[in-house]
DNA sequence: TCTTCCATGTCGAGG
DNA sequence: CCTCGACGTGGAAGA
């Protein structure tokens, strides 16, 4: 049985289902009116309302409502779940210590209680980080410019650590700074950093480049850039190529993405695709 | 009815529960074993494996495996919901435009699908944030240091808004810079930018001092708050006041905490209050 | 452990 | 919309 789910059950019986599945290392849900206090980094309090409760066997838990993406409340990893029964109600309580930190949810009243055998080996592959970029920078180097040569990565400065340092053509030392969004001021700030710490490393009569790499720029950075003597260049972190650009600083690229409708039609199976929109 | 369940359905009737909740805007979970493509702002493929899947009216869209906090896959508010059957699998396909992103999640084998009615009206109260901590210094200015006199909130300056800016008992202007957690040598960067921007407005010959305020701060911020001749002061964001700390860096404060076992026991209800360790 | 920094960050406020 | 900064950020890699 992958899936074991008790349905409006009274508060004991969902204790007994619970704790089994402590025991045994499952993920379960709850979801029923509940009400939850946090105290820890911060403190909160939220009132009653109906909320789905996953709690997973590697310790963590989230309360999520029918709204947003993060819970409404949770706790990382590494805690200890536990359940009981006071004054008619069902308490979840969940408590890890470093930094010391409680949860505790109260349901008045359980709607549904699942317990799921999760088999789940794969990892997920994921492209398109600053990683990534790295990666195409080093092996391409002149994707970044004619000339340029990585010398170090994760070179150490005074002001942290400089993402690739390198000599230009004619071996004037490089800062290169990467991003795999678009950049505003803050990264032209981190970039000015490395590039005075390394002024004040090398001498002041010796010149230092600063290039800031990102598929796009906002204005403001733009200019103070501009201010601070600093190169911007525009590459994708995905494909190490320059972005498409449309006319200005729009980057809505309206490139007609029409896959998925081909033939597979002669399938054995019914087909059915209709929609309802969901985002009211 | 609150909560509508399919156990084991076929991937028809999954479908034809799926759509109308999307169509009544409600919530929905599906666990079974299935794949997931992602392709937006970066690109990742998931292999088979059992996960829950919690699709949400606002449009946001989590796939969870049986680890971590962050769901595996997800797709933030403001998704349109889509689900078909196609080869043999129950297709789930969360999309939006700006930036151009899909989410396919193909279950081969659905063994729950659920469909919640939430009614969820209170809201968060949360203390401890950055906010609560200027509020503490605004209403007693002298927490941060006898004679301190906030001017002003959010400040603007060429770096940017500046939490408090105030005089000192002595009406040399103060920079002060908030955090509601221990900060690291970014956080004197940034107050050094705004102490900097000052300077140039106010010429160079007036003092300006500059101040970093939160519950604690990390040896390198130390040496270069000194470096730069920037000052700290330690307070919690939650009580105002200064931290407790012990002898050293250590910030593992040991206040014993035994509440919830007062009285109480003489409830009309049976207590029950076993315990289950669920950090394998 | 503690520190540092990236992230498909998410989220909210303000222009 | 875009832009900016806080977050109980979470998570991983390095010291």
């Amino acid at each position: 049985m992958t899936v074991n789910t008790l349905h409006r059950p009274t508060h004991r019986d969902a204790l007994v289902h619970l704790e089994s599945a402590f025991e045994d290392g499952e993920m379960c849900t709850v979801f029923g009116r509940c009400t939850v206090e946090y105290d820890g980094r911060a403190t909160s309090e939220l009132g009653p309302g109906d909320r789905l409760v996953i709690l997973k066997p590697d310790g963590s838990i989230l309360v999520h409502t029918d709204e947003k993406r993060t819970p409404v409340n949770w706790q990382p990893p590494g805690c200890t779940h536990s359940a009981s029964v006071r004054d008619g109600r069902l308490r979840i309580r969940s408590t890890r210590s470093n930094p010391d930190e409680r949860l505790d949810v109260h349901f008045e009243r359980v709607d549904q209680c699942s317990v799921y055998r999760v088999n789940d080996r794969s990892d997920l592959e994921l492209t398109g980080s600053e990683e990534d970029l790295r990666q195409h920078i080093l092996a391409n180097p002149s994707i970044l410019e004619a000339g340029f040569e990585p010398l170090e990565t994760e070179r150490q400065s005074d002001a942290g650590p400089i993402d690739i340092f390198g000599e230009d053509a004619d071996g004037v030392p490089v800062v290169v700074e990467l991003k795999r969004r678009r950049v505003g001021p803050s990264a032209a700030s981190q970039l000015r950093r490395y590039v005075d710490a390394l002024h004040r490393e090398f001498g002041d009569d010796e010149r230092v480049r600063g290039v800031l790499v990102a598929p796009s720029v906002t204005e403001r950075a733009t200019s103070l850039l501009e201010r601070e003597g600093l190169e911007f260049v525009a590459l994708d972190p995905e494909t190490g190529e320059p972005p498409v650009e449309d006319d200005e600083g729009n980057e809505n690229d309206a490139a007609d993405e029409n896959d998925e409708n081909d033939a597979g039609e002669g399938g054995e199976d019914g087909e059915s695709d209709e929609k309802a929109a969901s985002d009211a």
